[in-house]
RNA sequence: UGGCCCAUGGUGUAACUGGCAACACGUCUGGUUUUGGUCCAGAAGAGUCUAGGUUCGAGCCCUAGUGGGCCAACCA
């Protein structure tokens, strides 16, 4: 196999130079360490990804290892679904354990710090504590226990592992420096007393050690020879090597690898959560059904949504690995599950808002059983038998009375052809008492080789099964919604993120098992929900097709600014000052806030001319985004003012494109 | 009144020890097509946050500034 010419990544960067300095390949080992205190993610897919990633490039066992040293947020249940969700990516792990494995020994390793006067026990409240920590930019100051003799502090500690203290009462801290400029070094936390059941070890502990305490020793025990973590953990890196490096002396023989801390970036995606927290907090107020919603960012709510391994995958592998904060678009997600299933799914015909259509000259009894091939992009998908009769159901949105020629579909008098079968042409319709179309009158012909524009996909009313489509929008209307601080994540819900629709498929669809996966023709692809039985079929929709008719719609209306793009000066430096500034003044506000910095919107806004707004709004967007060039037309429409017209109406149209919903909702507050 | 990290088209990532900024998504054309999908061909879009410096040459090195992020849980 020769290796491709991609470009290695920092990381793989680090570890190749390592290489070279002498680090054997075959001391090469990662590690995945999760805590098991809710379901895996779409950002830690990437974490899985980087470190089984490299397991697999250099051919190095990956160990997962379940960060469980806090009894009071994990569950088995959790460490259930975590293995589940990564066996079902696809990833093997060469070892399974478990941070606790390593209670005793990290137990012993304290005492020895305690014996080497390292560590000792204080016996303050955590607020005191908390206090003498200083702050970032103060020095702390030392706890009047930091003095205890050794033998205190054993006896102490001791006492503590017994059982003799209640929780608060006392813990073991780290003697390392109280004026540090980082502050995880003043001191740190090493054991709290917590009366409370493991998972794992049950009442055996009530002592338990803390997060920096047990990781960096836990990688050393396993001989990890890179510790991967996102990159909040930077500052922790200086008390990881700390720890490190005591422990070494007591088992260096035993334990000769250092292992190296590395951090990067973790995925953010675009309107989407990433807090294990709040999304416990979506499930447990209900807003979704449970961690596997379909609408959650979860692996096994993408899984029950109808994503693969393979499209997650590729998605982790396309949004690369940097130290750099990143927003990712959740289109690129979209874009990975299309290009899998385009290759796999097989296609069928369903129809999700019908319209009946009767060929009128097409006998009333007969039916036709017509071939239609599974899967162009896959020969050997094969072909399957679908009926055709004389009463059929087309989509509604499939027809129009009268439409321009750029409409392809049926519209009465024209032609258009039925996927699989006939060319019919569109006579007449019956209406209801609402002017409703009810029915389309539509002639056959069998001349199929002609060319027509349009093709539809449609569904035999007499054989169609009846099935439950469920359709999803994102779960938030905002680009980022925990971003808001001070603002609780749930005003940003969209209430319709869940559509229920009755939809008609055709019959082969009858035996359609849980979990399988179709392109429904025309409209998207489609997996089987676990709901689904063979009685009450349930489809999710996984994501629509790409469409560009979708696209082409709305501008029809609208034809105008295409022009203004190429005649922009290409650089307005003092423009996109102001518009930064008035996108940072505004948008980034609290609530409270953002009454006193209207004004200095307003005044901010002198500078810019009403003629300058389209050129302004069109840099604004391209260098800045929409939510600043649109808190720019707010300035510029209280400047104003704020006198309507069709600007700016079209820049509120713009803003609801782009689901900016505060900000449309304080624009059409203010005209 | 501190420490650390980061800064490249709209988004994300590249550019090995300095050598005309590349790839993917997205956008836009055109072609093929019994899916307005796929596929194929092509285009637009950055001169690498700013100001200095080193150099024949800087996105890469140095200095200062600006902007963003992280750090004060008996969480991980």
């Amino acid at each position: 196999m020769s290796e491709e010419a991609k470009s290695l990544n920092f990381i793989e960067h680090i570890i190749e130079e390592d290489l070279e300095n002498g680090l054997s390949k075959d001391n090469l080992c990662f590690r995945f360490p999760p805590e098991p205190n809710g379901y895996l993610h779409i950002g830690h897919t990437k974490a899985i990804g980087i470190s089984f990633g490299l397991g697999e490039k250099y051919n190095a066992p990956v160990n997962l290892r379940f960060d469980d040293t806090n009894p009071a947020k994990e569950e088995q249940e959790y460490v259930d679904a975590i293995k589940r969700d990564i066996a079902w990516l696809g990833y093997r792990w060469a070892n399974e354990l478990y941070s606790s494995d390593y209670f005793q020994k990290l137990y012993d390793w304290a005492v020895l710090l305690i014996k080497d006067g390292k560590a000792y026990v204080d016996s303050q409240s955590s607020v005191l504590m908390a206090e003498q920590k200083g702050t970032p930019t103060q020095p702390g100051v030392e706890s009047p226990f930091r003095s205890r003799t050794i033998e205190e502090n054993l006896k102490l500690f001791r006492g503590m592992k017994d059982g003799k203290f209640d929780e608060g009462e006392h813990v073991l801290r780290a003697k390392i420096d109280m004026q540090h400029p980082n502050m995880l070094m003043r001191d740190p936390l090493m054991y709290r007393i917590l009366k409370k059941s493991h998972h794992r070890t049950g009442n055996d502990w009530c002592i338990y050690p803390m997060y920096d305490w047990t990781h960096g020793e836990s990688d050393y025990i396993e001989q990890i020879s890179h510790s991967l973590c996102s990159l909040e953990f930077k500052p922790h890196r200086e008390l990881y090597d700390w720890f490190k490096e005591q422990v070494f002396e007591y088992a260096k023989d035993e334990l000769p690898m250092l292992p190296k801390q590395r951090e990067f970036a973790r995925l953010n995606l675009s309107y989407t959560i990433m807090s294990k927290r709040k999304l416990l907090q979506l499930v447990e107020k209900g807003f979704v059904s449970g961690w596997d919603d379909p609408r959650m960012p979860t692996i096994s709510g993408l899984r029950r949504r109808g994503y693969t391994p393979e499209s997650i995958k590729m998605f982790i592998d396309k949004v690369g690995v940097a130290k750099r904060e990143n927003v990712i678009d959740v289109s690129l997600l979209e874009f990975c599950i299309r290009e899998d299933l385009n290759k796999i799914a097989p296609r069928v015909m369903a129809v999700l808002n019908p319209v009946k259509v009767v060929i009128t000259n097409y006998p009333e009894d007969k039916v036709e059983w017509m071939e239609a091939e599974n899967n162009q992009e896959d020969e050997s998908a094969g072909y399957r038998k679908v009926p055709f009769s004389r009463e059929i159901y087309i989509e509604r949105e499939d027809f129009k009375e009268e439409a321009s020629r750029k409409f392809f579909r049926l519209k009465l008098g024209s032609e258009v052809r039925l996927k699989n079968a006939y060319i019919i042409k569109a006579e007449s319709v019956k209406k209801d008492e609402n002017g409703t179309v009810t029915e389309i009158h539509c002639t056959y012909s069998t001349d199929t080789d002609r060319k027509v524009k349009g093709t539809l996909h449609w569904v035999s009313i007499a054989h169609a099964i009846k099935a439950e489509v469920r359709e999803y929008d994102r779960l938030f209307m905002d680009e980022a919604p925990d971003s808001h601080e001070g603002k609780d994540i749930m005003e940003f819900l969209n209430p319709n993120s869940l559509k229920t629709i009755q939809a008609f498929v055709e019959p082969s669809l009858a035996d359609a098992k849980v979990g399988n996966r179709y392109q429904f023709q025309r409209l998207g692809y489609f997996n089987v929900d676990d709901d689904s039985t063979s009685e009450h079929l349930v489809f999710n929709k996984t994501v629509g097709l790409r469409d560009s008719w979708a696209k082409i719609k709305p501008k029809t209306a609208q034809n105008k600014p295409k022009q203004n793009v190429q005649k922009q000066p290409p650089k307005e430096r003092p423009a996109i000052e102001i518009i930064k500034q008035l996108g940072k003044k505004y948008t980034n506000l609290p609530e409270e806030k953002r009454e006193k910095s209207k004004a200095e919107i307003l005044k901010l806004a002198e500078k810019v001319k009403y003629e300058e707004l389209q050129p302004l709004f069109n840099t604004a967007v391209k260098k800045v985004g929409t939510r600043i060039a649109v808190a720019l037309v707010l300035g510029v429409l209280l400047k104003n003012g704020l006198k309507r017209n069709e600007e700016i109406d079209a820049f509120v149209e713009k803003a609801k494109a782009d689901s900016n919903a505060l900000l449309v909702d304080e624009i059409n507050d203010v005209i």
